[in-house]
DNA sequence: ACAAAGGTTAGCAAATATGCTAATCTTATA
DNA sequence: TATAAGATTAGCATATTTGCTAACCTTTGT
């Protein structure tokens, strides 16, 4: 079993492997997440927009499927203007059950 | 207790203002979390940097203080270095016990 | 069909983070 | 004290995100 992590490692020193990686693979679904949030907020993108100061556009460009450019300080007042908050935690690898009672007490 | 908001609303407009609230006041920190997972992982600063192919200094600023500037792609890399998993959560605001379980649960 | 509101996309300048080097400070330990 | 490892900081070029405009697509309702 330490073949793989040699192989990855050896993958990952690759700039536009760990880019891709980081986008096709290690999906955080953090899009699902902000358009959640913005319609339980009963906001449109624009009132979302309005609210911290940006435009649709780049609140339409968070919640698409194929971005995963996300900042925190943008997260956080996008999180704010919905009437939640940003939770960041570096948590032990999660199991299936893990992850359905974390979808249960997020939005 | 609208007038505070109001107030808020016109303080948020000027963007200098915007980005001290952030920096000065809605800490999350991240750095702390930062710092003790890569303890967890009985890591060094260095050793951590060479996993995901950075500095030190670039991990030396990310458990900083008075850092704020977090991106997720970063973030997810030292995260998966240190054998944890990043979780992103918009959750409802938050009581003291909640802060209490989430502390718990967390590195 | 038409209009209006909500959402998406492309493209670009400006702002911000990253990667990097080198110098310096701390701490532990021989 | 001297040495080495660990950590912090400054400064800069490069890379990435943000804010923005404008065009376009979708959906809804008349």
């Amino acid at each position: 079993m330490k073949k793989v992590k040699t192989y990855m490692d050896k993958l990952m020193e690759d700039k536009e492997f760990r880019k891709r990686f980081d986008e096709e693979y290690q999906n955080l679904c953090i899009g699902e997440q902000v358009a959640r949030a913005r319609h339980q907020a009963h906001l449109t993108q624009s009132a979302l927009a309005k609210r911290i100061h940006t435009t649709k556009s780049a609140i339409s460009r968070y919640e698409s499927a194929d971005y995963s450019g996300y900042s925190l300080p943008l997260l956080n007042r996008i999180a704010n203007a919905c009437g939640t908050d940003l939770r960041i935690i570096f948590s032990a690898k999660q199991t299936k059950d893990d992850l359905r009672i974390a979808r249960q007490n997020s939005l």
